[in-house]
DNA sequence: AAAAAAC
């Protein structure tokens, strides 16, 4: 065994490789080949996973130069990169407004080749078939990789999620693990070992965590870094011993990784990066408790030593406030939308009673093309039982996701959405953000969220990769609570509006005091910097910076025809789901 | 009140 040992430093033949991985993650085999998994990457060929090997592992990373590509996989390449993603072709988006407020704001780029990203970096960005950064990519990159911290403010599917990747796993390379090795193995010869990851990545559900794992492992494909992935509802065991064979970059949902730390597997000591995945969400009051107890209360180094990064959609002007314990002189970033003619999400919002809802959603199932896949929104978990039986009996093939599934039955169901198996999903809020299924045609709200974040988020799922979207809501008089901000937002899309609905808000304007807002919401959840509105700067510390001092691209399409009413006094921004922009080209 | 997120 030693003499293999020995030879496979020089890495795996392909058909070492071929052989000791056997089983490819299609459908929902991720979950029951979690080992496999990640034995499939070529370091681990060949080896059962046990501690000596990850020793071996380990040791086999310590040498030479973390820059340097490691030999190629052909197996592995074929693997992470020959997936549907096809990469992201942004020729025609030139136009796309973006605007970088707060001090000294590092200029953006506008090819990869315009910053030192290195070898590896530029290889898996080809193996990507990335041709020219998106336009969060563009400014985030510089932003990130002159270690600024970031609130980044674009949709998902705009390629936020290389955007950060890129630039850490960059810097990564260049700096190699610095104290993190050292204390990893000082933590004891025998398996067991706490991993000290030097960047952790935060998600707000487990599939997205899940799909932002996938991401790394091709952005981490011939390099030294090992990319894990940790959430509740799966075997905890696998996901240790996944941990020990190396863990330089960690994706998680906060509760399982506050279960890590406190086992003794995972220490924060040397994170020096730390990125938000859909951080108003993680900000909010559900999740608040656990980022804090994760980033405040441990090991993690402090702000402004470490480096922080915030993306979403959405940011309300209050969780921008909050974000600020977690943030060192950050730079906000709001990206846009191509001009304001070319929405390609319809919404439309109809009034349905509660008993009639089912009926009307039979009649829109039936009028939709068998090959296209629905998504239907529902509030409660119930619901999603009661609405997927229904459906099931009617004869529609569906599936449903939501949090009282087994997290296999959740990953199957969204597999079997994926591929078209069952064209309709019934979800709940659980599938609202990050997730990234192509080819959905029809977003149906069957209930109404409570709040228009939720709205943002949820039709957002269609329109992706060029294709139009069409997005239904139910509405009635249960929803009285969003109707401001629905009509808000409709009418910054330039979408029809019903009479009724303006009737509606206009008499609930005069019923609510917080004008149907939660008070945690009330200054809007705008694509704007909180920071350059007299209130919100004086209130937050933030007073006489004058707009814009980043100096660059500010001004670019904003005030005109790309972001509408980006600067009214709601602060609603012009980041909406119909911002969904066609990314890929055609 | 309900969703999500650890066991």
């Amino acid at each position: 065994r030693g003499l293999h040992i020995k030879n496979a430093v020089g890495w795996n033949t392909a058909k070492d490789a071929y052989n000791n991985f056997g089983s490819n993650r299609g459908k929902s085999a991720f979950f029951n080949d979690r080992g496999n998994a990640n034995r499939g990457r070529f370091e681990h060929g060949g080896f059962g996973g046990g501690g000596g090997n990850s020793r071996w592992v380990e040791e086999s990373r310590d040498d030479g130069d973390w820059s340097k590509p490691t030999p190629r996989n052909e197996r592995l390449e074929h693997e992470l990169f020959s997936g549907s993603n096809t990469g992201i072709n942004f020729e025609r988006y030139d136009d796309i407004p973006v605007e970088a407020t707060g001090h000294n704001c590092p200029h953006h780029i506008e090819s990869f080749q315009d910053l030192d990203l290195g070898e590896i970096i530029m290889g898996n960005i080809a193996l990507s078939r990335y041709t020219r950064p998106t336009p969060v990519q563009k400014y985030a990159i510089p932003i990130i990789k002159s270690k600024r911290d970031l609130m980044a403010c674009a949709q998902t599917g705009s390629g936020k999620t290389a955007a950060f990747l890129l630039p850490i796993l960059s810097q990564i390379y260049t700096e190699g693990p610095g104290e993190a090795l050292n204390a990893a193995k000082e933590n004891g010869k025998y398996g067991r070992r706490k991993q000290f990851p030097i960047s952790l990545i935060l998600a707000p559900t487990r599939e997205l965590a899940l799909q932002i794992y996938d991401e790394a492992r091709k952005f981490s494909y011939r390099s030294k870094v090992r990319p894990c992935v940790v959430y509740g509802g799966a075997d905890i065991g696998q996901q240790i011993r996944d941990l020990e064979r190396g863990c330089h970059l960690l994706v998680a949902t906060p509760g399982r990784l506050v279960d890590m730390m406190e086992r003794g597997k995972i220490g924060l000591d040397y994170c020096n990066y730390l990125v938000l995945d859909e951080a108003d969400r993680m900000l909010d009051m559900g999740f608040e408790p656990q980022i804090r107890r994760i980033v405040e209360q441990d090991t993690m180094p402090h702000k402004g030593i470490r480096h922080t990064m915030m993306f979403s959609a959405t940011f309300p002007k209050e969780i921008q406030i909050l974000a600020r314990d977690f943030l060192e002189d950050y730079i906000f970033l709001a990206v846009g939308r191509v001009g304001s003619t070319s929405e390609n999400i319809t919404q439309k919002v109809v009034w349905v009673e509660e008993s009639d809802k089912r009926s009307f959603l039979l009649d829109l199932l039936s009028a939709t093309g068998k090959d296209s896949l629905t998504l239907v929104f529902v509030e409660t978990k119930k619901g999603a039982d009661a609405l997927e039986d229904f459906l099931y009996r009617e004869g529609y093939a569906c599936t449903s996701i939501h949090g009282d599934r087994s997290q296999r039955d959740r990953e199957e169901a969204l597999s079997q959405f994926r591929s078209g198996k069952c064209p309709i999903l019934v979800a709940t809020a659980v599938a609202a953000r990050g997730l990234d299924i192509s080819n959905v045609k029809h977003v149906i709200n069957f209930d109404l969220p409570s709040d228009i974040e939720e709205y943002v988020h949820r039709i957002g799922r269609t329109g992706r990769v060029g294709n139009l979207g069409l997005a239904t809501s139910f509405f009635n008089d249960k929803n009285g609570n969003i109707t401001k901000d629905l009509l808000d937002i409709l009418g910054e899309a330039k979408q029809e509006i019903p009479s009724w609905l303006e009737s509606l808000a206009y008499e609930h304007q005069h019923k609510s005091s917080t004008r149907g807002r939660s008070k945690r919401f009330a200054g809007g959840f705008g694509a704007r910097d909180y920071r350059q509105t007299a209130a919100g700067g004086n209130a937050g510390g933030f007073a006489g910076r004058g707009r814009n001092q980043g100096g660059h691209g500010g001004a670019r399409g904003f005030g005109g025809g790309g972001f509408g009413n980006f600067y009214t006094s709601d602060g609603y921004g012009g980041n909406y789901s119909h911002s969904q922009v066609d990314w890929w080209g055609n």
